[in-house]
DNA sequence: GGTACAACCTCACGTCGCGTGAGGTTCAAG
DNA sequence: CTTGAACCTCACGCGACGTGAGGTTGTACC
């Protein structure tokens, strides 16, 4: 009998796990060390070794220490339809992830294209991207942010920043009950039509998603200045554009 | 006074949250509904609601409950900062989360490839990929699958069962003691390195992580049945080929 | 007024893979 | 015989709730 017999200590130098999970192992009946010394101290043999690189084999390939003990407990399973379960949640995890990334890089660039931002626009924002995603498909996303990425920040920051003077003059004119058909909200409408076709690109479906979404969510347009007492008036510029004079 | 205020149920029910999560947020002081009726029933007032959806926006980025309280406590806080932090974060579980869609799926093709999977090949398949992540660099690793999956399933079944019979066949020449530069000799190591030489693709650097993969793990080409003593007669056959009859 | 039944309430334990002490025993060396 | 390292066994803690148990309140119908 050699001293091949290894100590806790000594097993988890050797592994990079701890003491504390070895003893968990124990405790939980995945790897019981087949001896102890009179004092009750771990002995790992040979075969205890081997079964723990196998565990960790398959905690490698995310499979909980439940499964692990089921795998390891019988021959007979299918190895390959096991792993293609467990591939099959690895898919969707990886998914989601991608899913965050995304979203969370184009909120980061979105503050980062905003010049001034309070809790509170954080927060706003982080609701308009959930109503985007609510309102676009994945690939209208995908094309509103390539848009996006294509005008650079200092671009985008200046249209975001043109937006609220743009709403304010409009009311203003409203306010003053000017014509729609008058020449200075004509040339404001133009700028309001402009900005929303750099935005949709023409793009038919993306219009319409604005549309239903400002239809839906009318709240959201609120915040911005923008009431439906508004949006009518602008509907009614945009009317008077389109006709002739 | 309106009927404004919603009693747990029916917000549940509105965010699709448990009942049971709101009772959570109300224990940790993360949601605490502004008013309760004579007899304890929770009511959650607009202002509450308005709090649970920057909570739910904050949550969907994958904050946790404790950030988010912290977050929405202050209002001087670094949106960005806090944004590119998470971000990081969730690139680096993105990363980890390809990693082992990448490992399973390779997994999955070598065990669709096999004929017949005992536990023993699973576990020591598993150990072999981690044995190869570890003397491989990455690149080298893409390359080695492309390979493999250029070569198609068929293909890879044929020469992985060809190994077992080259290696018994020269075992066999041995332990006759046939001479290394004898024919039969000859044939059988053309065969190995041609083998071998399709796995490298002729890659140098591939060769060489294959050489100190086989020198520090002599254990794993032992499962195989390649002992120290057959190698050394294999490589004496190679210089054999090598070198004019 | 009584009687269902749904919706609400408050404990309080379970999950998963250990980390992190506390408090005590054993081992190996000097 | 002492010292210090290594070992032992509890046992609580985390994070975000799920899942009962056991009791009260609200509302509708008879």
């Amino acid at each position: 009998m050699q001293h091949t017999e290894l100590k806790v200590g000594e097993l988890a130098r050797r592994t990079g796990l701890s003491i504390r999970a070895l003893h968990h192992y124990d405790e939980i009946g995945l790897l019981k060390p087949s001896a102890h010394t009179a004092s009750g101290h771990r002995l790992y043999t040979a075969a205890d070794i081997a079964r723990l690189s196998h565990i960790l084999s398959l905690k490698q390939l995310g499979f909980s220490l439940e499964e692990i003990a089921e795998t390891l407990g019988r021959a007979d399973f299918s190895a390959l339809r096991v792993v293609e379960l467990r591939l099959q949640r690895a898919r969707e995890q990886l998914a989601e992830q991608r899913q965050l990334c995304d979203r969370l890089d184009s909120l980061a660039r979105q503050l980062r294209a905003a010049e001034h931002v309070s809790a509170d626009d954080f927060l706003q924002t982080i609701e308009a991207m959930t109503m985007f995603e609510k309102y676009y498909t994945p690939e209208q996303l995908k094309e509103l942010e390539a848009r996006r990425q294509a005008m650079g920040d200092d671009a985008l920051r200046q249209v975001e920043a043109e937006w609220p003077r743009l709403i304010a003059s409009m009311r203003e004119q409203m306010e003053q009950g000017a014509d729609p058909a008058s020449e200075p909200v004509r040339a404001l409408a133009t700028r309001w039509r402009e900005l929303i076709r750099a935005f949709t690109g023409g793009n038919p479906g993306i219009e319409k998603s604005l549309q239903t979404m400002h239809q839906q969510e009318p709240r959201m347009a609120e915040r911005q200045g923008r009431d439906p007492q508004l949006m009518e008036y602008v509907g009614r510029a945009m009317a008077c554009l389109d006709a002739p004079k």
